[in-house]
DNA sequence: ACAAACTTTCATTTATTTTTGAAAGTTTAA
DNA sequence: TTAAACTTTCAAAAATAAATGAAAGTTTGT
């Protein structure tokens, strides 16, 4: 395989999974191409790479940055702005991780907790929803917890995990 | 709030966070379904709890049950097919991580061996993405084995897991 | 062996998500 | 202040994913 097509390769992989984890295809790309780009790359150059138009190329690049996994960058004497992805893997995780949490877990634990707290009419039916939506809630809080600590380590926290863990 | 409404509101809630996991709405909403009932449920119920066709009850109860945490139950003197889901966390957790490590990472890990072993011609280009590719395959691989590692505890994995780690 | 009771399949339809591209907006340099 | 160079926005179009429902398939009791 040469270089080309490994590239490709990349991109397309990256692509297809991250459509699976609710992050859409052009912007995995996006992110792929980065991520393996030595050096900052044009809106021009990854409409080109990616044959995708100017405005999805825009708004995608937008959402990387709101991610906080993409920067801007700008080139002395250049008018046009150029981009970089995070290129740490424990930073980009940890970035992903904390995006996440605030977006869908932290959501998912409100609502949790208003339906755990209706007052029972003490059926089998309703007593099984409130047990049931109570542990949901406890476990979720739980995890979204381990989240923020491991990933108050930062640097390395993939291997201090592996470290506490396998002893 | 009372109990239906609180119901309605926790399966919407679900099947919407399903879908920014990859799982589709209807599947999750199934799942969130049968999680709260204290009994099993027949296709029949949940067509008619969640208004939907015979078919698509059918294939994401089907796919409910390839993933593990939907099991079909059979009454006695009954003719049809009743449903449960998995209701402890612990347990749901692991199978879904397990599933998705099977389904989503070993194959990326597959991929990212593959476009990391090219040979380089020594431009900064492609050593950049020799670099990065290894860096990830890495990463990934190591992830993967934490996962596999904390999902053997099965019981309390995540307690287990707050108590190595606060410590 | 038959038929009733039930489930699965899959071609078609429907809904949702993503992409396009042209117009509007912004920034910079002269 | 003007215009060139660039970016963003968003309504409409295209692509993708999911749902429907009728027909085919299966199982069970008599």
């Amino acid at each position: 395989m040469e270089f080309k097509e490994a590239k490709n390769k990349f991109v397309q992989t990256w692509g297809a999974l991250g459509s699976q984890w609710g992050i859409n295809k052009t912007m995995a790309q996006i992110h792929a191409l980065l991520m393996v780009s030595n050096e900052a790359v044009s809106m021009e150059e990854v409409m080109e790479e990616l044959q995708i138009s100017r405005g999805n190329a825009s708004m995608n690049l937008r959402a990387l940055m709101d991610w906080g996994i993409v920067y801007k960058e700008y080139k002395a004497g250049e008018r046009r702005e150029f981009f970089t992805a995070e290129k740490d893997l424990d930073e980009l995780a940890v970035k992903i991780a904390r995006e996440r949490s605030k977006r869908e877990i932290k959501p998912a634990l409100k609502i949790l907790k208003e339906v755990s707290s209706i007052q029972s009419n003490n059926t089998a039916e309703e007593t099984q929803f409130i047990e049931q939506t109570t542990k949901l809630y406890d476990f979720v809080l739980k995890a979204d917890n381990v989240l923020d600590k491991i990933t108050e380590y930062k640097d390395n926290w993939l291997t201090k995990l592996v470290v506490k863990f396998m002893k």
